[in-house]
RNA sequence: GCCUCUAUAGCUUAACGGACAAAGCUACGGUCUUCUAAACCGUCGAUCCAGGUUCGAUUCCUGGUAGAGGCACCA
């Protein structure tokens, strides 16, 4: 926010150092990072050591080298409007902004774009965020909570950067895992299924745990049991080749079985607030991504080893013309036939592409994922697609148990719905005592706001690199680095203008003097500080793809709210202009608040 | 065997190659007749090891150690 003056003088710098033959380096602006001081900075050590690459300066050491370029120049930057003064220390510039003239611009910017501050220019560019691919006939764990949450805060934070954004889901509801639950379904507990929509989705999942244990071989098996198990095997098989083959009557049960996954599924995207625009099934691109195994042969990109009893491959590798090896050999088609997930990647890409126009893809999946990824993207290269380079892996670690790694197979997974219903109960009771003046109608939706508030905010606040062992007890904290924290401090910004009687139009017009002519305490440049950097957050987040930087920066603005408000009495400012100057800055505040929140898809309660 | 990721305080995590490595939890000590203490203030405490590049390395490179994951007809 600070681009004019920092223009200015840049290039008073630079035209100083062309006269003085100084070997400028590029500059780099940061603000100034003691607390309570305020204004950009940058520093002259590379440019020392340019100067004493060139011989120049006498072996003077670099650091005292670019302390004397610092005061040089600061003795020829003379005054600018809006700079109150300009300090050299340590090879640093400190530029330091005239507090009111800075304060009143970043409130008024913030209070006039109020929902749209931070929000990026257009970037002419379409992209497609794809997560939430749970399979069917399975429920949702916290493991698939993870990849959906981190997958609509980057939806979110992309959108709000400039781009336009397009989510897209991708359930796999075919392969031998759904056909073993319409098995054990169809033979043991037809019309047994449980009235509500999770305990439906939940109970599929305990079906498959069961008939993975049914069809597994076991180590002692009487010839009895191995025969039992043996006859399951041939009917699991039997269903799958009905499946494949269309018969109508296991088709329907397929579709039966599936839509409760989905409902499932549809039901907790909206617990999460999460609206997809595209819902492309594994099933659908199934049988059209035949079609490109031929047009990769015809292109001579595929290897077709058919007439040898093999697969359809690409050579990666060689392909690229690499030497060492990278991407290596992968199958897009087997021996018999059929297709794998691979094959139905580059497929559904190829729709993103020119169905859906996308620029660049995004794809929020598992890292195990990682080398199926990359050769996929090195496929579409090879196939002229220049989209290729902007496909993007947003791996994620996977989340375990403090007993050890989940397992559908094992039954041993925290579902997703169970974790979100015991956040809201514990919101609940921490709301009855603490939240006196909530009235009893709105305390269902605020513990709902809060729960959650700490279940996301818990999954954004790791790296996505990093694997998460989940403890419920973390995850639900209300206390420290945590969502209610910074929800929190949009709540008692609210507080402070609704004792005031806080009314956009008012403070906003006319009416009200604007200016910051006071001395503002070290609380308050802080918070206006934090507040100024929130566009820039928000396009580093975006151009990082990483919502934690997002995550990172909402803490450390409620942070600093939270000290402002125990440190500054709003209310009980004596002086009226001084009193309404805060009072801007705290809905500055709110709304900064509000709007990092919602990027991060946590709710912005006005009480709690 | 090859490849990828990770290693920071007792625990969980931050930190565009730059100024005193930042927080939360835990422990201990303070702060509610004042805009809600889901908060604030204070104390204790850390860059896996060895080299290298650089004026400067938690950050980049090489090699170790430890952990996790991946390597063609699973998804």
């Amino acid at each position: 926010m600070f681009t004019k003056e920092q223009q200015l003088i840049e290039e008073k710098i630079k035209a100083y150092c062309k006269t003085s033959d100084i070997a400028l380096a590029e500059l780099k602006w940061q603000s100034i990072p003691f607390s309570g001081e305020w204004g950009f900075a940058t520093s002259f050590f590379q440019t020392a050591a340019n100067e004493a690459k060139l011989g120049k300066g006498n072996k003077v050491p670099v650091p005292q080298k670019a302390q004397e370029i610092a005061e040089q120049i600061r003795g020829q930057i003379g005054s600018v409007e809006g700079i109150s003064h300009i300090e050299a220390v340590k090879g640093y510039l400190n530029i330091y902004f005239k507090t009111s003239d800075y304060a009143r611009r970043v409130v008024d910017e913030v209070l006039a774009s109020g929902l749209d501050f931070g929000r990026g220019a257009a970037k002419r560019e379409r992209v497609m965020v794809e997560y939430a691919q749970p399979n069917t006939h399975h429920s949702f764990h916290i493991g698939h909570a993870r990849n959906t949450i981190l997958g609509e805060a980057l939806a979110r934070l992309v959108e709000f950067a400039g781009f336009e954004t397009i989510r897209a889901s991708y359930p796999g509801d075919l392969g031998l895992g759904v056909i073993t639950v319409m098995w054990i379904y169809d033979k043991f507990y037809k019309g047994q299924e449980p009235e509500g929509i999770h305990e439906r989705g939940q109970w599929l999942a305990k079906l498959y745990v069961e008939a993975t244990a049914m069809l597994e071989k076991k180590e002692n098996e009487t010839p009895e049991e191995t025969a039992k198990r043996e006859e399951y095997e041939a009917e699991r098989r039997e269903m799958y080749r009905k499946w494949d083959a269309g018969d109508e009557s296991v088709r329907e049960l397929w579709r039966v079985t599936r839509e409760w996954s989905l409902e499932e599924l549809r039901d907790i995207l909206r617990m999460l607030d999460v609206k997809m625009d595209v819902w492309f099934f594994e099933s659908e691109v199934d049988e059209p991504s035949k079609a490109i195994v031929d047009e990769l042969i015809a292109k001579n990109i595929a290897d077709d080893e058919r007439s040898q009893g093999g697969a359809v491959i690409v050579k990666i590798d060689e392909k690229l013309g690499l030497t060492k090896e990278k991407y290596r050999t992968n199958v897009i088609l087997r021996a018999d036939g059929t297709t794998l997930y691979l094959t139905k990647d580059l497929a559904l890409a190829k729709v993103k592409f020119e169905q859906y126009h996308v620029d660049r893809s995004i794809y929020v999946v598992d890292v195990r994922q990682s080398l199926h990824l990359q050769q996929a993207f090195a496929i579409l290269k090879l196939w002229g697609f220049p989209q290729a380079e902007k496909c993007h892996h947003l791996g994620y670690g996977f989340v375990s148990l403090p007993e050890g790694a989940m397992s559908a197979r094992r039954g041993r997974v925290v579902m997703f719905k169970d974790v979100a219903d015991e956040a809201v109960r514990r919101a609940f009771s921490v709301e009855a005592e603490k939240s006196a003046d909530v009235s009893a109608k709105d305390r269902e939706k605020i513990a709902y706001q809060i729960g959650m508030g700490a279940l996301v905010y818990s999954m954004l606040s790791v790296d996505n690199n990093k694997d998460i062992v989940f403890d419920i007890n973390e995850a639900l904290s209300f206390d420290g680095r945590t969502g209610p924290y910074i929800q929190n401090a949009h709540v008692r910004a609210n507080s402070i203008l609704k004792k005031a009687g806080w009314q956009a139009g008012k403070y906003t017009g006319t009416q009200v003097d604007k200016s910051f002519d006071y001395e503002l305490t070290k609380h308050e440049i802080e918070l206006i500080e934090e507040i100024s950097q929130f566009p820039q957050k928000v396009q580093q987040a975006a151009e990082e793809y990483r919502p934690l930087v997002m995550a990172s920066y909402a803490y450390e603005l409620a942070n600093t709210f939270h000290s402002f408000y125990h440190a500054v009495n709003v209310m009980q400012t004596e002086d009226e202009n001084t009193r309404n100057a805060r009072l801007r800055l705290v809905a500055a505040a709110k709304q900064t608040l509000a709007n990092a929140l919602r990027l991060l898809d946590i709710q912005a309660p006005d009480v709690m």
